[in-house]
DNA sequence: ATATTTGCAAAGGCTTTGCAACCCC
DNA sequence: GGGGTTGCAAAGCCTTTGCAAATAT
């Protein structure tokens, strides 16, 4: 088992749950490099997967913070979260749609918690969407 | 009619379409402090506008950026764009789904300029949402 | 007069739920 | 054995669409 899949299943175990195959599946599923909809991950886990237990295991994962959702244009999409994946933003091009992951910025993340606080905000996690115009779709118009 | 309506007006006619009674109605609704549903607009605009005309107005609002979509914790909400009100972000709070807005902030703004040029892109709007704990809800705990 | 817009009702999608069978500890 | 899980089918939402009547320019 790899460490990845290690830490999911003590989390669940640790909410009394466990790491069941079709858990596994979803989680394998999720393991992409752009954020996908609900439709793309149920497509994954074709045929192994019921659409209402991806419902369901989405749900859990997203209880226990392993997936989020983010707004992507007019669409939701899921993609894992920083705990499972590296912290990044996202730049998404409003013409082809594709969503391009930037790394975390030292300065940016350093701005954002001092915003939270000057508020008396206690940040956990945050968001950040670019949407724009990708070097491709710019070269075309 | 006030300057904002007015604005509205123009954008519309711009784009062939014109500022009827329902779409002044759904206008009005989106003045709202916080983010609302889909299901918080049809509501203020009860018996007045149609569920499927207040989509449909919704709908075209978005394409001529009138409003955005915001994915608030597992949902979403809509709330003007900055042309028709001030560009800000969200701060929001996990325990109790209160949205704080946080003025713009012209550190912030700047560092993500730059992160979309390194990256060739070229940014027309972004959304912030930082997720935490608020005020209120930190004394609680 | 012509094109746009609306309300109503019906269709379409997406998501959730009830329940019996199944699996894990 | 007992609680957590799953698949299946059905129910429930949310959102969109077709169309005739109403409205705007």
């Amino acid at each position: 088992m790899t460490d990845i899949s290690n830490q999911l299943q003590n989390l669940l175990k640790a909410n009394g749950c466990s790491l069941t195959a079709p858990r596994k599946i979803v989680f394998v599923a999720l393991q992409h490099e752009e954020p996908q909809s609900m439709h793309d991950i149920v497509a994954a886990c074709h045929d192994k997967v019921d659409r209402a237990s991806v419902y369901r295991t989405i749900q859990l994962f997203e209880q226990l913070g392993v997936v989020q959702r983010l707004q992507i244009g007019w669409k939701y999409k899921l993609e894992l979260s920083d705990k499972f994946s590296t912290h990044h933003h996202h730049l998404s091009c409003i013409k082809c749609g594709r969503t391009i992951a930037i790394d975390e910025d030292i300065a940016l993340e350093k701005r954002m918690r001092l915003l939270a606080k000057t508020h008396d905000f206690l940040p956990q996690d945050h968001q950040l969407e670019i949407r724009g115009l990708c070097k491709l779709c710019q070269a075309k118009s």
